[in-house]
DNA sequence: TTTTGAGTTGTTCGA
DNA sequence: GTCGAACAACTCAAA
């Protein structure tokens, strides 16, 4: 009988996996995990991410155990590990999902050369994205360098129906795992940091059973205000799938599908649902991106922001990364990501233009800071975001969008609700004045228990000054080019 | 080849 | 307080 080995890395489910139904299509399957931090360079996966991955694994983990098989996991170099499983189980074949991080393809490539000429078959799967990069073309055969045509024209293509979870004949396996408590995944194992996750297990339910909880949740009503209702941060009208889709615990395909049966359950959601799709659009988007420009996490998309004049202060990346800017809807935001792992999509963008623009500190701070703190930080995700809100990415805001944290706030937080969750210290505070406090009476102030400079920071750069300055910066790159 | 219309998420100013 | 225009010019994608 033939025994496949199956490489799960950020694809950790068991429905929909193409490359686990077609090695249990032919024989036994063993399941391996290889946490290669060596493999991505500086992109080596952050700390939030890490606590997911743990969990997650746990619950891939326990599956498979419910079906009578072991997960194997190992740390170190993919290709290695896979020999050595290769060699002491005599298996015949190594299947596994495509990967689409800049330092995968190296990888998959070093898999087939050793394994292919030795008689074990490797085929790679597609599986994490809707449709595979290059498939989305426009009519000169090139890679879209703009959202709207891009998805225009992905919308033509047919999406294949989610696989289901398929019968598997796990293989008795003689390989020995690793503990993955040893792996010190957890912060708090790590001395660096005080108990950092303390409490997210319950904000958050990582594995394949959370994913589906999590969209259908989200299906179920909350979408439906999803056109308007996701600009608001103290509402929960997004779906919160993003670190569930990072580490592949549902795929892009399955949260299509019950879209659209969603759409005729109810179809007066459709534009709505619509609109949902179109974010899950944007990740196909920056993948395709990033597979045509795959130093887009570490240089300028376009060339001339290489001689941007950022300032760099190490004073305002630390206010900022602390949240301690002055500016209560940045200062919200930050807390909400250290505190939970996560923010909230438009605090997302206030913050990264109050970092790029307010305070010219290079988009590639904001984007390791998210790496490291966000549990659903994403290689292209983060990387073309970061780019766009600086406006050195494709299809990028253009240089004089830049967002007033005091109009943001009052607009999408009119009550001061997410900032007063975040910012405690503000909470009595009259919500004339929660989003700039420094304009309100100093009786005002003083009876809502704020003393700013001592207890809440002083705004560390005045709006209107500092937007000139973004404006000033970008003049200084257009004149150069 | 040339032309044309459009481009995720905004702000400010002046009428 | 509300509204439209200006903020620049460029690149992209399709006709």
């Amino acid at each position: 009988m033939s025994t496949t080995i199956v490489l799960f890395r950020q694809d950790l489910r068991l429905h929909d996996h193409p490359a686990l139904t077609a090695a249990a299509q032919r024989g036994s399957v063993i399941p391996v995990f290889v946490l290669d931090d060596m493999a991505c360079g500086d992109w080596s996966m952050g700390g939030a991410s890490r606590w997911w991955l743990k969990q997650s694994l746990l619950s891939l983990g326990r599956t498979i155990a419910q079906g009578g098989g072991k997960l194997l996991l190992r740390r170190g170099d993919t290709l290695t590990v896979l020999k050595d499983i290769q060699s002491q189980s005599g298996a015949d074949a190594i299947y596994f999902s495509r990967q689409y991080q800049p330092w995968s393809a190296g990888t998959e490539k070093a898999i087939n050369d050793t394994f292919s000429g030795s008689g074990v078959e490797v085929k790679r799967y597609p599986g994490t994205l809707l449709h595979e990069p290059g498939s989305v073309l426009t009519g000169s055969g090139t890679g879209f360098k703009v959202f709207t045509p891009f998805w225009r024209a992905a919308l033509k293509l047919p999406v294949a129906m989610p696989l289901p979870s398929p019968t598997v004949n796990w293989a008795d396996s003689i390989s020995s795992s690793e503990d993955l408590d040893a792996w010190l995944l957890d912060p708090e194992e790590d001395s660096r940091v005080p108990d950092w996750a303390k409490g997210w297990e319950n904000i958050w339910k990582p594995g394949e059973d959370g994913a589906h909880g999590a969209l259908e949740a989200f299906l179920e009503a909350p979408v439906a205000h999803y056109s308007e209702g996701r600009d608001i941060p103290a509402r929960r009208y997004t779906s919160r799938l993003s670190p569930h889709l990072k580490f592949g615990e549902i795929s892009p395909r399955q949260v299509w599908a019950s879209a659209q049966q969603r759409k005729l359950s109810a179809p007066e959601w459709t534009s709505a649902i619509d609109k949902f799709l179109a974010e899950i659009g944007w990740r196909e988007f920056c993948y395709q991106l990033i597979d045509l420009f795959d130093a887009m996490p570490d240089r300028p998309f376009k060339d001339q922001f290489a001689g941007f004049p950022w300032d760099n202060s190490e004073a305002h990346l630390k206010a900022w990364q602390s949240g301690m800017t002055g500016y209560p809807i940045v200062d919200a935001g930050m807390r909400e990501l250290w505190q939970t792992g996560f923010m909230h999509n438009r605090v997302r963008m206030i913050v990264a233009s109050f970092l790029t623009k307010h305070l010219l500190v290079h988009w590639l701070e904001g984007e390791r800071w998210f790496w490291d703190c966000l549990l659903d930080a994403d290689i292209a995700s983060n990387a073309c975001s970061w780019q766009w809100v600086a406006g050195s990415g494709a299809d990028a805001a253009p240089y004089f969008r830049i967002f007033n944290p005091i109009a943001q706030g009052q607009k999408f937080d009119p009550e001061g609700e997410y900032v007063k969750r975040w910012c405690p210290e503000l909470a009595e505070l009259p919500k004339k004045f929660v989003h700039a406090p420094w304009e309100a009476p100093p009786m005002t102030v003083a009876s809502a228990g704020v003393e700013l400079g001592k207890n809440y920071p002083e705004p560390i750069v005045d709006h209107k000054t500092a937007r000139q300055g973004a404006l000033d910066a970008y003049e200084v790159i257009k004149k150069a080019s």
